[in-house]
This record gives structure tokens, C-alpha cells and sequence, in this order.
DNA sequence: TTGACTCGGATAACTGTTGTCCGAATAGAA
DNA sequence: TTCTATTCGGACAACAGTTATCCGAGTCAA
């Protein structure tokens, strides 16, 4: 099981995008984190269509949150790219072979089914619980000054 | 994101184990279950490395659970199948880029990293609390008796 | 001793993710 | 108003991991 790695580089951009006032370009996220810009790209559509970011045309264009750092959550970004469906998928085992279970018994979901689904609500809510503003804070926290202010600096030139 | 769906298969199987009391075939759990034998005996194969069965060679041969059904957990089943490790990776994103942050200065795990390990907790540790013997339980309260017993026999057949 | 049956690891097909490219649209300059 | 440089957006390949399969080594029962 592996979440897509375009989740990581989509944090990031959100927590860079936060601290920049002006929209900044797909180009430049790129380079200052030193990946695929053609796809980091394709990660920000993903952002764009899930609403988390605008996306302005042009000359001067490039990327802005839509929302304060503190109306997104992580678990935004990461349903944003990775999809919102859970990582297991009941294919209904026991309504197949010969001691198959007819469908009208099968109204309530197999407990396989249900340990999973509860599995994947806690995951989620503990990813609900922190918003990009946390993720912030705590960078601010542990970032050494000088690189903050120059990235920063970096970024509107 | 999406775990193996041999985690389905191996839970069912163990299910299956704890009822029969003796040895199963590969051959008879993948009938039962209606599905690619030659692929289930590779997710058994992994359980047997993990050590939550034991097979016996030769005639009368098959799987067998080594410990009893509340001794196993779901997250035993899944870690043993799926892998032990988590679904998101950090990649230190922070250490590259025209503003990268010093190795020496990385003391602590990034923010990001540190969310995901959290959530990666809660959903591992939701699993833990399930054992083999509470599906069990489960399945026999929710499945017409009927096929519960001729499942029963059809195995001893 | 025989023999048939079992699991185990090595080997291909396939789906999904990763990575790349070029065209459509736009905002600003002339 | 026209033009141009620059932007994002969706369509197009390469790769990896999962899924599926086979045959050989080992083992127990007869």
C-alpha cells in the first residue's frame, strides 16, 4: 500500500503558497523544490479541481490558496490527490463459490468490511485534525530563521 | 491508494482456519472462496512467513492457524500481506531545492512526516483492536446457520 | 518402497502510478 | 486593438507494483 508521492509535494506547495502573497508559478514551486515541474503540474490541477487553489493566467500568473491556511485541512490535500476512495475494497468473498451467502442476506456489510471502513474513519479524522496552519507553525518553529527569509526573498524575485 | 486485495483473501481464510480443526488445502480455501488458486497460495505463503500459519506437506497436508483466533489480530493479517510499511514516505523535500534546509539542521522529522506518521498510527492501531475471533463472532451472528454448517461440512468433505 | 499430493519460489500479464509533452487561454505591453 | 510572452490544462508514453500462473522440491500416508 502506497500513497501517491505528488501528496508530499502538494503540502508543501500549500505551505509555500500560504506564506507568498502573490500567486506563484508551477515553474517556480518546481524549482524551489527541486522536482518534476511537469509534474508537479499535474498535482496542482488536482489542487485546482478540488477547489483548494485558483489558478490565474498569464503574465504575473500562477497559484493562490482560495482559503485561509486555517480552512484547509491536510486531509483536504490529501483526498484532493490521492482520491477520496478507502484503501480497501470489499469484493463481497462471501456471496462467491459454493457456500455462497444469497445477496438479499446480505444487507449488512461483511465485518471485514466494517473493521476496515472504521480503520479508514480514524485515519482520516487524524488527518482532519491538522491544518495547514499547524503545518506552518510548526515549520516556523523549526526552520532556521535565515532560510525562511530567504526563501521568502527567493520567491518574489 | 490501494492495499493488496489479497488481505481480503487472507482474512477470509484465517476465518475459515480457526473453524476447520484440521489441516485445509490452498486448493479448498481458494474453491470456497472462488478465486485464482495459484495467487491465494502466494498470499498463504506469505502468512506462513509471518507466522500466523503453519502448513503441512504430503497427503492430508494444508494450513493451519498456530495460535487461537483472539491471538490474532486484523493488523497482523494486513501487515503480514500488505507490508509493514507506511503508506506515506517523507522524502525530505526540505533538504533539497535552492533553499534547502542542512542535513545537520534536520534534527527533527519534518511537520508533514510527523502528521502522516500519526493518522498511520490511529489506522494501525483501529486494526490492532480486531482480532480473528471478533469477525468470527461476528460472521456467526450475521450468517443464515444454514451455511454455516454446510460450509462445515463442505470442508470436511 | 512407492506414489501421489502438498507447499514454495521463480516466472509472465496487467493495472495504476509516475513522468513528459504540446496546445488552448489569458493578461499585459505596444 | 493587436501582438506577444507566459501561463495553465488535458492528452500522451515509460515505469513500477500488483495480480496471476506455472512447475519443481519436499513430505506424509499407504
Amino acid at each position: 500500500m502506497k500513497m501517491s508521492g505528488g501528496v508530499e509535494w502538494g503540502l508543501h506547495c500549500c505551505v509555500v503558497l500560504s506564506g507568498a502573497g502573490a500567486p506563484v508559478t508551477a515553474a517556480k514551486l518546481a524549482e524551489l523544490h527541486d522536482v518534476s515541474q511537469s509534474y508537479l503540474a499535474k498535482q496542482l490541477q488536482l489542487l485546482s479541481r478540488a477547489g483548494l487553489v485558483r489558478s490565474t493566467l498569464g503574465q504575473s500568473g500562477g497559484y493562490v490558496l482560495t482559503r485561509a491556511a486555517n480552512e484547509i485541512t491536510v486531509l483536504d490535500v490529501v483526498e484532493a490527490i490521492d482520491g477520496v476512495q478507502p484503501a480497501f475494497r470489499c469484493t463481497e468473498v462471501r456471496q462467491r463459490g459454493p457456500m455462497a451467502v444469497p445477496a438479499e442476506r446480505c444487507d449488512t456489510p461483511c465485518p471485514i468490511a466494517r473493521t476496515m471502513d472504521s480503520a479508514d474513519r480514524a485515519w482520516r479524522e487524524s488527518l482532519r485534525r491538522v491544518t495547514i496552519a499547524d503545518l506552518i507553525a510548526d515549520v516556523n518553529r523549526t526552520t532556521p530563521p535565515e532560510i525562511l527569509s530567504g526563501a521568502r526573498e527567493w520567491l518574489r524575485a
